[in-house]
DNA sequence: CCCTGATTCGC
DNA sequence: GCGAATCAGG
């Protein structure tokens, strides 16, 4: 695969958007991480430095420049962006066979737009609903040993079952490993994906 | 273990 | 220029 005009325009803009390599390299297809992370380099786009250039010789001398003082604590305001929050839900394949198993007692599908800052797009909490006991169980004894992972580290192998109030402290998400392209655990999709027969073996 | 980006270096 | 291998970290 060669690096065509238009799969570095899509490079700079994911990377720009936070996008991790790999995460570019899977959108792309064709390259590796590697090979994304080594274009990224090239084309300079590592870093972004506020000043580059000639700046200040010292910063730019980072072995010489080292006084073996007490490092002045500046309070560096960086422009730091979240990237994108919401990394609970993909975006991309939407097409999971998903059936919504409970929505949460009563929330309000139609209010929970802005107001709730903390909790992202968060998937049904396991309420006592029509949900096999046994599965329910299950995630009970899940949340147990759950590695209890922040947001941040959720990735596509972890799985982003909540648990806890997103408004507490006591909030966190499983983070076991999840069963192979799914969102969440094993425990959790059995309660999260309801095989969507009720009566399937009826008459037939 | 999973992941991240950074760097090196033969091609 | 390219990217696999490797490094260094979370």
């Amino acid at each position: 695969m060669a690096w065509t005009d238009d799969r570095v325009e899509t490079l700079k803009r994911m990377w720009g958007e936070g996008a991790s390599a790999s995460q570019i390299a899977k959108e792309l297809g064709g390259v590796t991480r590697n090979a994304v992370i080594g274009k990224v380099h090239r084309l300079g786009l590592s870093n972004r430095n506020a000043d580059d250039g000639k700046a200040d010789a010292a910063a730019a001398t980072p072995v010489a420049a080292k006084p073996a003082r007490a490092p002045a604590p500046e309070p560096v305001v960086e422009p730091e962006q979240p990237a994108e929050a919401p990394a609970v839900e993909e975006e991309e394949d939407d097409d999971e066979p998903r059936t919504m198993a409970a929505v949460p007692h009563g929330t309000n599908v139609t209010s929970l737009r802005k107001p709730l800052m903390a909790g992202q797009p968060l998937p049904p909490q396991p309420s006592a609903n029509e949900i096999s006991p046994e599965a329910l169980a299950k995630v009970n004894a899940v949340e147990k040993t759950a590695k209890k992972i922040s947001l941040m580290e959720l990735t596509e192998r972890t799985c982003k079952w909540p648990i806890g109030d997103p408004a507490t402290e006591k909030f966190w998400f499983c983070g076991l490993q999840t069963q192979t392209g799914k969102p969440y655990c094993e425990a959790h999709v059995s309660v999260a994906f309801q095989p969507m027969s009720s009566r399937r073996d009826r008459k037939r």
